[in-house]
DNA sequence: ACATTAAGTGATT
DNA sequence: AATCACTTAATGT
């Protein structure tokens, strides 16, 4: 396992700290649409991901959702870890987009190296940053954006996250994913596909150029 | 052949 | 942009 943190995360994180890391953290591998974490879970661990993506939504009380962003392998995940400081319970929820892999570290573990190895401090802080710019984002979308810039948004994000442009996903999924209607997205993407922009099967979208 | 699920469309708010 | 009502197409049993 330590020769796979030193694949990913060695230009990260120093030696000791890797071996440290391999020393106390769960090896664990997720498929497609498992749950990572869900609402109001108290998390006793953090996720670092190895390989695969996930994906990070909000979801209200009957249960409708909204996509926020995704994660890939050397994200982990911001909402963690502010829940681990503060012992509260998570207020989104983690779905896997692909199969994957993770570590889990154990959130007594994560504040010890904060204030023992400044390549952690580093990683903390600058996932801090990224997460919060790719929220303000997030709200950008919701807020300012029409529908169609959200939808090209989405079909762009998801492409890259998973490493294709042929995405496998029904008009219905998108529309739970950006808490819409199924109709709405038909006829957007019907507009797209008139514009030579992606091509349309039955669950399947093909992206020729966004 | 029939049922189920995905997608397309016009009309209305 | 959302909702309704309905049609058409694809797919599974």
């Amino acid at each position: 396992m330590i020769t796979k943190l030193q694949q990913h995360y060695s230009y990260l994180f120093e030696e000791n700290l890797l071996q440290e890391i391999a020393n106390v953290s769960i090896y664990k591998k997720f498929k497609e649409d498992d749950i990572i974490i869900d609402v109001n879970s108290y998390m006793v661990a953090i996720p670092l991901i190895i390989s695969g993506a996930i994906k990070i939504l909000r979801e209200d009380k009957d249960g409708d959702e909204l996509v926020l962003y995704y994660i890939e392998k050397g994200d982990t995940c911001a909402m963690t870890l502010s829940c681990c400081m503060g012992e509260t319970k998570s207020k989104i929820k983690a779905v896997a987009e692909t199969d994957g892999t993770l570590l889990m570290i154990p959130k007594n573990k994560m504040s010890e190296w904060l204030s023992k190895y400044k390549s952690w401090q580093e990683y903390i802080l600058q996932s801090y940053h990224s997460r919060l710019n790719e929220f303000i984002d997030a709200v950008d979308s919701i807020a300012f954006l029409n529908m169609n810039d959200r939808l090209l948004k989405y079909l762009k994000d998801k492409a890259m996250v998973i490493g294709n442009d042929v995405l496998n996903v029904t008009h219905l999924q998108i529309a739970n994913d950006l808490h819409t209607s199924r109709v709405v997205i038909s006829r957007l993407l019907k507009a797209l596909e008139k514009q030579s922009k992606i091509e349309l099967r039955r669950n399947q979208i093909k992206i020729l150029e966004l």
